[in-house]
DNA sequence: AATGAATGAGACTTCATTCAT
DNA sequence: AATGAATGAAGTCTCATTCAT
């Protein structure tokens, strides 16, 4: 029984992702899902109260697995703290690359009909504290291994978060770019923020 | 006279990007408008032909400030290089602060439905061809005297630049911030940035 | 239970067909529409994708009766080519008597915007072409029986279709004109016709 | 001071014949009509009333040619009735062929906006009391001569007109039909026609 | 004679959601 | 758990027409 419900709702969810990866999150219509999913448009209402908790539980679903690459970088103790920004930088990267749509959805998004519902949401996960926990941790680690300069680690994991973000943007934006370019452009971007961190005034 | 019905186009402009900047993209309907503006809907099209031609005119109606004011910045002949990263910084963060959902609409929206439109927009303004070659000059400027490192002038403007966007989204989002904390954030992004930019390896 | 509701469907199909009747093929709109149901304009379309699908099942559903009848006349053994071409034309002149608009529609509409969506339709259904080749069929038969002078049939059948139309559309115009004048007239369409055909060079 | 007038008044004519033609009933729309004859859509009202008006012209203008070499046809006192017949009948089709949509407009419609509108029109110029009278004395002439069988005049020219409509109109709609196959089809519909004519019972 | 601005109505269509079955 | 039917609101846009200038 588990079975058979998991499907469809699982299924909800995979079709869900495709269409906010495919057509943005004004793409997303229940009508559009449940043709996609082979199901009526009232049967999503079975299994989620809301376009907004539909919404939620996607990003969600689809957010997952950055958080777990990225923990898993962040925790691997056999790197420095430097090398550990920049596999966070790469990992976040690559999952934008995958699902440059659910990255948008997510980040990016305040704005739209879904403005105020993906705001919660952007709470939640947006924010993203244990992530970002974790990379404050690591800046710390650095500063005080003497890796960085002396900084506010909060302050700096925020900058840093804010402006791979943006790199991030650029990137899901620019689809287009040429892959050797882009890995260039990601190389320069580390470099900075390293340089950065490590740069004594 | 012509200062009490206030030219009608330019009101609809100006409640256009007010109407942008509190709902969004998709919060701009012909019909919300119409109201705001205290004219018909079908009025509107009497002055845009399009949503899309609305849409542009209004960004680039108030776009225009930005790169004003980016300009001035960037060929301050009294100013360092590493000055006039720093002012275009602020600059730029002041504008997103004026005007958050202007910048929003232009930087952050690119795909779906409506977004097509946008996009040649986009082209226009967001890569903003000549403030970015200025910028690019300015890198270029510095790493010539010795201020910066040497380094491709153009990667490190698009990464500086896409950072930058990244920052302004996050101070655009999150406006409840308090202005102090806000100015020790964009006070360490330019510290982060500057020093990456002069750090040699 | 059912016959309560009348399916909607039809009730559309009926109301519409009535609409078109009376209206004419602009004059059927979702919104007349939906109101004369008693419906929604959205509820139309539960049922029909498209205003031209729509169409299109009105005017097949309408014209089905016409296509029947007229197969019925064409395909009756006992009757002598000449006799079946005149119960055709009064086969014909009754259904535009009984439903004038449903015919207007679908034969004398073309071009213009809603136009090229009947274009489809007309050549489904405007052309007919079962019907014609049996109304052909019925021609080479007489004139292999010498009832009629030899000729091209598929050339005699169209201007012979052709010109009932015409009739069919003065008498749909003028749908005022006296019952008796009226039946003269198509009596002496009949002579024509006929006599046109049997007459020899 | 005629002469400018004339030439806006009478490029709305033209221009809107051009626009019926091309467009059909419902694509004669002033906005477009005003821009197509390099003028505001306000204008066309210091020359016309109302659409309706404007039609009414438009129609009256464009089917004085057909009524004039109609007259010539069937007033040249060098040809038989008979080939008055087969001459009105080219005649016509040749405005057809030149004009389909004026064409239309005039003799096909009565449903749609313009439906009571073009009613009125219909009554003055759709009968075109005058031509048709010249064409039932043409018939009665040939029937006194004897070219013609005996039968009433009135009756006969309406069933031929009315004929000759059909043939028109389904010409009219299939534009792209080879020019062979329809001075063909045209052919057999006069010599069916003018058989019926002759034929005696 | 002409224009620019505006209007109110109406066009088709899509949306998220509800409800009886 | 699911469906088919329906809804009300909203979306963009076009139309014929009016009016002050």
């Amino acid at each position: 029984m588990e079975n058979e419900e998991k499907n469809t709702k699982q299924l909800i969810l995979e079709k869900g992702a495709l269409l906010l990866a495919q057509q943005g999150i004004e793409g997303l219509s229940m009508r559009k899902l449940g043709a996609l999913v082979g199901v009526s448009q009232a049967a999503i209402y079975r299994h989620f109260a809301n376009k907004e908790e539909l919404l939620r539980a996607i990003i969600q679903n689809g957010y997952g697995r950055l958080v777990s690459t990225l923990r898993a970088v962040l925790e691997n103790e056999y790197q420095s703290p430097a090398q550990k920004v920049r596999e966070a930088v790469y990992a976040y990267i690559n999952f934008v690359l995958e699902s440059p749509d659910l990255f948008k959805a997510v980040l990016l998004q305040d704005s739209g009909p879904a403005r105020q519902q993906v705001h919660s949401v952007q709470k939640d996960i947006g924010k993203n504290r244990e992530t970002f926990a974790m990379f404050i941790k690591v800046l710390s680690e650095g500063m005080a291994k003497g890796d960085f300069a002396p900084a506010d680690p909060e302050l700096s994991s925020l900058a840093i978060w804010a402006s791979l973000t943006g790199l991030a943007s650029r990137i899901a934006v620019e689809r287009s770019i040429a892959p050797d370019l882009r890995n260039q452009l990601i190389e320069r971007f580390c470099a900075i923020i390293l340089g950065g961190l490590q740069y004594k005034y």
